[in-house]
DNA sequence: TCTGGGGTCCTAGGACCC
DNA sequence: TCTGGGGTCCTAGGACCC
């Protein structure tokens, strides 16, 4: 790759490149028969992850129930995530990125942002063409398209890949930009959701322009500092950099899970937060991670919260450690008379445990027990398939599942959190 | 929109202390 | 005690993203 020169004075140059339907896209790169389907990928989860434009065309949406789909709409595809898959493409498409400046943020699995800024003398090329050979290499050697967008900070970079979709190229300078932001409604700004889009609206701004042009007091008074930071952006200031550094860690780890009917059952629900914690676990490990706090919740009909949070002397990723003080604390937050359609786990606080081990050393003889347990379990696991081996605690869960939507059989355990082969 | 799953960041307010 | 003023830490929960 060519040397970067001096880039002082230079305006930045931020680019933003959105795959277009990326789920689909690379199910049809991998299978070109589905060209031009009504393709549709998230069977896995009961709701349209990712739709193909003639799925779209239908009127279907993200998040539509799959059984909605096969019931009105017998001829779309209805498709496995195939994650693996996706991963593989995400990363060749940040490669070709690189490939132009050494500054790509890899910001979700089918979006990146990255700084061009100073790179069209070293390689002899307008901005135009930088993007248009981005477009075209992705195109050729992944075989699906993607949306551009280029402007002075991350926001309007957003704005501008938006703005044509899909295989979109869109330059927005930034003595240009009000042109733009007039015709963008004030709710497909980055950052600005439904809940802030309402409260700008009752205050008579409709678009992004409406929105740059208050006054810095006034935003500063009636919203909280994100959207001071977005005001800012809309206004071609640089807020939000490019983190060129790939993300390998977690603060947080969550494994949640919705079940149809909701239930009240005190012995489900503790089972489902029994797997729950297992997977939360197994993934904390696999990341070599620990955690210090652990939440649970139940989510009631009503979509309501009621949630616990543990805090421990140690550092943990063994559910059989965690697990007593899930069923001590349970009773704090469950209602009997309540019906829940969610439970979930959430390590939190997640540290390296290349550094924890240190002050776990020797802390507790049944920990070193069971972590030498779960390293064979999980090499186990990863040979076998999670299915293999879980928690006794997480029994009633399973076999629920398993029998899904049929009478449910009562499986009795004994409340102990022990291995169940 | 009739609502899945996995994340991050921010802030108000409570607890506690001097 | 009919309780000032200020700092820090923590938690719950809001808001948003893909």
């Amino acid at each position: 790759m060519p040397k970067l020169l001096s880039i002082r004075n230079l305006p930045k140059a931020i680019l933003h490149i959105d795959g277009d339907s990326f789920f689909v896209a690379v199910e049809v790169s991998k299978n070109p028969k589905l060209r031009g389907k009504p393709v549709v990928t998230g069977e896995e989860r009961g709701i349209a992850s990712a739709l193909s434009y003639e799925a779209k065309a239908l009127g279907l949406i993200r998040g539509t129930p799959i059984y909605q789909i096969r019931k009105k709409f017998p001829q779309v595809i209805v498709l496995p995530g195939d994650y693996e898959s996706y991963e593989i493409y995400s990363q060749k498409m940040f490669d070709i990125v690189r490939r132009y400046t050494d500054t790509v943020e890899e910001y979700s699995i089918d979006e990146c942002f990255a700084d061009l800024t100073g790179w069209r003398k070293p390689l002899k090329m307008t901005y135009l063409q930088i993007l248009e050979n981005v477009k075209k290499d992705i195109r050729n050697e992944l075989d699906i398209s993607v949306s551009a967008g280029l402007a002075p900070n991350k926001v309007l970079a957003k704005v501008a890949s938006n703005w044509q979709k899909p295989d979109g190229l869109t330059i927005i300078p930034g003595r240009l930009s009000h042109k733009y932001l007039q015709k963008t409604a004030i709710e497909k700004i980055w950052g600005i959701g439904p809940n802030t889009s309402e409260f700008l609206k009752k205050k008579g701004i409709k678009t992004a322009y409406d929105f740059a042009i208050k006054d810095e007091n006034w935003v500063k008074n009636n919203l909280t500092k994100p959207f001071f930071e977005i005001w800012g952006e809309l206004n071609c200031q640089e807020v939000y950099k490019i983190n060129p550094i790939p993300k390998e860690t977690y603060a947080s780890i969550q494994k949640t899970r919705t079940f149809t009917p909701p239930s009240s059952d005190r012995s489900f629900l503790i089972s489902a937060l029994s797997k729950n914690l297992e997977e939360a676990c197994a993934k904390a490990r696999a990341y070599n991670l620990a955690a210090k706090k652990i939440s649970f919740f139940l989510k009631t009909q009503s979509f309501s919260f009621r949630t616990s949070l543990i805090t421990f002397d140690s550092l943990l990723n063994l559910p059989e450690m965690i697990m007593p003080a899930i069923r001590e604390e349970f009773d704090k937050i469950y209602v009997k008379s309540e019906l829940y359609r969610t439970t979930g786990v959430i390590l939190q606080d997640l540290t390296d445990q290349k550094i924890s081990q240190l002050d776990l050393f020797g802390e507790n003889e049944k920990q070193e027990k069971f972590k030498v347990i779960h390293e064979q379990i999980d090499n186990l696991q990863a040979k076998h398939g999670n299915k293999i081996v879980h928690l006794a605690s997480t029994n009633t869960a399973l076999i629920r599942q398993l029998a899904d939507k049929r009478s449910g059989t009562e499986i009795k355990n004994d409340g102990r959190d022990l291995l169940f082969l």
